[in-house]
DNA sequence: CATGAATGAGACTTCATTCAT
DNA sequence: CATGAATGAAGTCTCATTCAT
């Protein structure tokens, strides 16, 4: 077990059941984000749970199993705090900005978080869906706000959160700074219809990124 | 061995060595595209290019070789003949909206090709950065024309790079119409900072999609 | 738990202990009918039983010991109730006869306990020999009687035996009908030496099949 | 690898994929003797033929597909050497004493084949329906030649088979000797309608059991 | 070159059983 | 007594890869 990973953390004044499973859960976010789904082995997390292979069938079904609440868990926790942060922002604009820098860097901050979200794609759909439609809620609001003029149908959502998902890629591997957030955002903006001029002006405000803690929810 | 796949036909006049190899590839393309990289299997390879697993390896080194060559003769071929169809062509903005729409038509009048460009980012990523290369050239062209007036770094690259593959991802699931292509077109154009206007009339001007067939170079 | 099995109902009165037991026999009767066995599982007893693993071990030692009681405890009431409802029957032929029906017909009405019967064979041979000690009083009897020429040995015994269960499972198969009691009786009465036509008359005979209710004792 | 059995000795000149697909079906009648289909496994097979595990896969699917196989050809041979050597035996009464005493003599000599013949029900119920089959023409026969007065019906069949297969289990457990062949034999000459003087008779005549080897047909 | 049998590691999964609570 | 989490051995099966022919 290396370290105390964010759902370990969380359970940790629980019955022992619920902490050998929260150690799975942790255990299965550093391997899907290492290794992939695909290339993932139960026996791998089972190792770095510092359980035995036959333990992890006590909690899950299989790696189907755990794969799919472990990305929808990701998932929701990170868009729980977005959107928790952001009660006060009215222009859609100033939202989706704040909302995708914020996703990124939140994202960042927890690396193998990321990676779970960006390879869900492959075994757990609904997880992109899911965040399609936390986005698409601000997206609409534009529209009504008069200040994007792009239909938001299911393949704009596809391309754009694929652009997101792009930028968040990027600063996983390294090959970027924190500008990224920005830059994607100033980018979506555009295609969204926003100006050039005020696409950057948005992209690039200063916002207090508050220093979530991941914070699991069981 | 199910008909005759386009490197197989390139092959056809070659010696056995040669057409054997080139099976090899053919079916390599076709379990790629169908199973992803890890659960594709040697044997499965083999089998359907009519040889017995043996005979893989006196081709290629693993199965990580013949991944890599396939992506990047795919990406190639498919690339040359973009690029060969675009000579006449001066205007960035019209190049760029050109090539990516055949860019989506033709791989999705071959879907396995298509789905070996998406999936191969996973084990192939010279094959992505290939496809940039090739982009950037236009829209370094289009910086200097005064059409666009974004940076086009690797950050800029890598981003609208995936928004075609998004696009190309979405038509061969089958989640949208030939429409997508003129679409995402539509919206790098506007990333890249053509007005809306000028944006929807380069991404749906009529143009002659020629009827490329897939032809291998070995 | 699905319904209450009758070794559950024998012990509805008695304490907790002992209805969790009752409960864990009905639930081990059903699965060794059902798989067999090796294919049966202490967790799918334990699970049909609504207990935890861990509690059948608090009640047998071990797989082994829960399938041998079963089985022993279903061989013997069966043949206790044939038994008592017989003994105003002087005649060894007839007694066989209505035995063997009898036997036969209460065993299809509880298809478990008659797949115990058939399976316990490889598990727990002392049932067929128990079976057997209460066949061949009857038979012994016979022989006395004058009515039956063959030597009652164990070779015998084993022979018949082995008849009357291959007609049980015909039946439980579903392979025939109610006449397979019948036809196996006078297929075995002719084997004692009983002549064709008394074996047909006291195979076909009507007898009154109590509508005997498996009744359970602990 | 214990010495070298009947597959293998068949297979000696053959090439070596012949040779190791023999070794395991010997390995197979073995364990399945030995254990039963259920309890046997595919490693024990593996370690026995001395091939590693994933050998087994090469020749078989699974362990359904060996145990078919093995069950089939081993009633297989044993019937066509009975059948081979009755070819002047008319009298359906003495041919049906004569197979059936020679059967269990011969499967007595390989103890493992005989084995596989009775646990084979559970698995290959084909196998017990071939040998019925085999029978079955015998016992018309008598019928036609008004030695037998019982109808020959699938029931019959079953119960007479049961008789056999059970008195091959007591020699092959050792509870009996060899004039369990016979003992059976009369039995079931009784259950056919034969008088006892008679079925006496044929069932105990001295024959003439050739020391059949156990050859195998690939 | 091509064959194809063999390998052996490793994946997934089940299950009888134990033990601290 | 009952719980139920954990164990670890064992089983089934797949697959990349090697090598003698």
């Amino acid at each position: 077990m290396s370290g105390e990973g964010p759902f370990t953390h969380q359970a940790r004044n629980q019955r022992k059941s619920v902490r050998t499973r929260a150690r799975l859960m942790d255990a299965a976010v550093e391997v899907f984000a290492r290794d992939g789904f695909e290339a993932a082995s139960v026996n791998e997390i089972a190792r770095r749970a510092d359980v035995v292979n036959g333990t992890f069938y006590v909690h899950f079904k299989d790696k189907d199993a755990i794969a799919a609440e472990v990305a929808f868990k990701v998932a929701y926790d990170i868009a729980r705090q977005i959107d928790g942060a952001m009660t006060h922002i009215d222009n859609a604009a100033e939202r989706f900005s704040c909302a995708t820098r914020q996703f990124i860097e939140i994202a960042c901050g927890q690396p193998q978080w990321g990676w779970v979200l960006i390879r869900s794609a492959g075994y757990a759909p609904e997880v992109h869906r899911q965040v399609e439609s936390y986005l698409r809620t601000d997206l609409a609001l534009g529209v009504r706000q008069g200040l994007f003029d792009l239909e938001i149908d299911a393949f704009t959502m596809d391309t754009i959160l694929s652009m997101i998902l792009a930028a968040l890629a990027a600063r996983l591997r390294g090959d970027t700074g924190p500008e990224a957030a920005s830059k994607v955002s100033e980018m979506v903006l555009r295609v969204l219809g926003v100006p050039a001029v005020a696409a950057k002006a948005f992209a690039w405000s200063p916002i207090e990124l508050q220093g979530f803690k991941i914070q699991t929810t069981l």
